[in-house]
DNA sequence: CGTATTGTTGACTAAAATAGTCATCTATGG
DNA sequence: CCATAGATGACTATTTTAGTCAACAATACG
């Protein structure tokens, strides 16, 4: 449980690269991309493209080419990069018990307002970060966050 | 990421059929368990074995034996048995990305902190609630988790 | 024009985690 | 001593995750 996937490890750190970029500047290409954050090519390409149809980042096709982020860092919440690439948590718990007719609690579970309440928590707090929060060194961004929440 | 396994939430399930039980009451077998959540017996058993290890539940051998509470529900914190049963989250993300050497970020990275905060904030949450706060009906206890926390 | 460069698509494979089973053993009450 | 119930460890099947491959499409630049 509760366990991040690379998809959205490798997901966010792209597009937090993206972010530190000086506006104006050109678009990074995967291949710039991967080799900066040294993570896999193609599995890079992936991932962009998932975040593309999200709307969360742009691109441009052709020699000199690549990705951009679609918004300003101040508009893309942590919470909106997970919802993209993680799914929402927790949702489906007791929809998959349901469907294999093994929870005897469909009606009445009290255990799925633990599930409901922390999902909520989660996403409060996840919806309240952006990626420009990001931008700067880990003792900053751990020090704004404990303020910010 | 955040999914909830069928270990975590049958063992949760069974633990709460536990605590249901009225106090003196002989232990419920693995097989009473199981036919009454509608779960798999073997499945149900290593789980049992899993949480008397981590001394959430205690057994007996024997004709006439079987599962109980090893402490009263009021000192079971699902967070506890969460630990017990999932890990413990977002922990180990940094840790394998480090171990592949594939992650630039080793000695400064800015995505950490959320994956800390939001760590914190689950477990703070879940160390909160207790098994004995689930013995009620949705409605209730959905309320009772919002007052609580 | 045409070709090198870059994004686009969808299917594919390998590895790991999850979900669940099996066989065999030990203890206890009747 | 035997039926009942827990104890243990290995095993298998399924699903998810992680990552790759191949073929295509657009664009800039010479």
């Amino acid at each position: 449980m509760m366990k991040v996937s690379t998809k959205t490890e490798y997901g966010l750190r792209c597009l937090l690269l993206l972010a530190k970029q000086e506006v104006g500047h050109e678009a990074l290409s995967i291949t710039q991309i991967a080799a900066r954050e040294r993570l896999p090519k193609q599995y890079v390409q992936q991932i962009l493209m998932r975040l593309r149809r999200a709307g969360l980042v742009k691109s441009i096709r052709g020699t000199q080419g690549g990705f951009s982020l679609a918004k300003p860092a101040a508009e893309i919440s942590i919470g909106a990069i997970l919802r993209d690439l993680e799914g929402i948590p927790f949702q489906h718990t007791c929809d998959n018990f349901n469907k294999k007719n093994n929870c005897g609690h469909l009606s009445d579970c009290s255990i799925r307002p633990v599930w409901q309440m922390i999902s909520q928590r989660l996403w409060d707090a996840l919806d309240q970060i952006y990626l420009h929060h990001l931008i700067d060194d880990e003792a900053t961004v751990g020090r704004t966050l404990a303020v910010e929440l």
